[in-house]
DNA sequence: ACACGTTACGGCAACCGTAAGGATT
DNA sequence: AATCCTTACGGTTGCCGTAACGTGT
């Protein structure tokens, strides 16, 4: 059986791009490390690392097995970590670790009496790390069933659309559906469900609906739509700062209410003091949460 | 640092239920896996097995461990299995499972000289092993893209209505989609996209479809509409054996050519022997694929 | 000369198996 | 008595650190 020691130095390797460092690292001796280098590659009997005089690299066959030796060491962290009851990860899409979350960390951090750590990514991005055991808690704006997990409504945030002061639409009080029949939006990260959405809201009349350009980020929407690119549909709170400001306008829908919901999910563990179901439940007591999937 | 043969014990008394078969699965003496399972209750800093006289047992905090040490134990024997070049494993959503992978399976696994293992299951849980590391390739109906993942269109398959043969619609040569405007369709397999494939392809006239009972299989849908519950639209090679007993009808849509698009997907590794990699061609190769993203 | 990784070696810890010891049914 | 896990103990392994040794810049 391999030695998980072996590979966190091989991970350390891989990472700061030298033994000595890698030494320093994991706490060991720089021979040390030659010696777990040495057992992994006997064990998986190939060559992991280019020894240079001027830094070590990975050859294809470490890089290979980069992610093998990532999930074994982050999986073992987290373990350890589950136990410790404290210094709980949760994981955001970005929109909601951007806008929403901060506000609410604070309060429950302390009420808790747990320290956070904070990973922000794309939200497929954040729905894997869940699964992977890398994070404890997701805030994710779509959530696909999965068995073993616990998922609940948080919050039900408004969409507005958004469209710059000189804008036709600017001064109008809400939109009618119609008018967005032949829109082109501006598109922000993908595989947050804000397409599912609008097409599962307007029903027929999202048909002529079109997302031009994929910008990956609301922040970047935000600025191309007061730069006059176009117009997109966003999350009230994203754009609360902006409105204030006189830089956007932000407009509801006239005839459907929009609204997309908000989940907080985590793994369903039987623990009882599961630390990352009491941080959700926190979190859910600050949103008015409703219960969705057990 | 965690001693994975420690986690390793501990897996085997998880499934057998008992530390002598345990030690006997992992090649140990029992006593041997006693010294495990404390060594890891001391690191963990909790009891993980309520030892019985009558079999042994996992306490919640071991079972709140049990998909750590799944992790734990499968990633370092994937890692392992990935430079014997051999033995590598196919995940495939249930319905390429069943009805389109087996024919190809034996020709790939010669031509290549690889032995193959097979996991059928629900098309996101497949998805999700294939990021966990435990398959290697993936034959799957969805595939949300991820970064690290080499994903090719594998084949275009027809969808189509079945009915059974009683059924008003019995002997249409296709059905309009008019039709289906109002219809309620049985619902098979969760997750696998037809629902949003549907919705994609029939646009507007998609707002009244709905779908009744989720049955869970493609087996238990064809059964249903056998037994005159229902309606449905599956693969049309789920259906060619009950079509050539007149069992059921198979019937293509008239306006709209509805097809799935099914994927094969695998980790984009650097590793220029990577037997995951020339599997994936072999069995593109024998279904004309075309590539949809590096 | 310096920085990096390797080799050599010795002390010490830990692991495993055998054998004997409770505890429960 | 039978089964299950634990305890006790000794031999062996192998891991880690110190120190000395190549090697390339």
């Amino acid at each position: 059986m391999i030695d998980l020691a072996c590979v966190a130095s091989f991970f350390a390797v891989a990472e700061t791009g030298g033994f000595r460092a890698a030494a320093q690292r994991v706490g060991l001796s720089q021979p040390a490390v030659t010696q777990h280098i040495r057992k992994l590659e006997r064990w998986l009997r190939a060559e992991l690392i280019d020894r240079g005089n001027a830094g070590s690299v990975l050859t294809p066959q470490g890089r290979a097995f980069l992610p093998y030796a990532e999930i074994l060491v982050r999986t073992s962290e987290r373990a350890q970590a589950m136990f410790e009851k404290k210094n709980i990860v949760v994981g955001a899409s970005s929109n909601i670790g951007i806008y929403l979350l901060p506000k609410h960390l604070k309060a429950c951090s302390e009420a808790l009496g747990l320290e956070l750590d904070i990973v922000i990514g794309a939200n497929p991005d954040i729905a894997d790390r869940l699964q992977n055991l890398a994070i404890d808690v997701a805030c994710i704006e779509w959530w696909d069933e999965r068995p073993g997990f616990v998922a609940q409504c948080w919050k039900q945030e408004r969409l507005v659309v958004i469209v710059p002061p000189g804008h036709p639409w600017a001064d109008r009080e809400s939109i009618p559906a119609a008018l967005l029949q032949n829109a082109t939006l501006l598109g922000g990260e993908a595989g947050t469900g804000t397409g599912r959405l609008l097409r599962q809201c307007l029903g027929e009349r999202a048909a002529g609906l079109r997302t031009g350009m994929q910008l990956g980020s609301t922040e970047a929407v935000k600025r191309a739509v007061e730069a006059g690119l176009g117009i997109s549909i966003v999350m009230a709170s994203a754009v609360a700062d902006e409105q204030s400001h006189g830089r956007l306008r932000a407009i509801p829908l006239a005839d459907a209410p929009l609204e997309k919901s908000l989940y907080i999910a985590w793994r369903d563990h039987p623990l009882h003091e599961n630390p990352a179901a009491r941080f959700a439940r926190c979190l859910l007591d600050s949103g008015a949460g409703r219960r969705v999937r057990q």
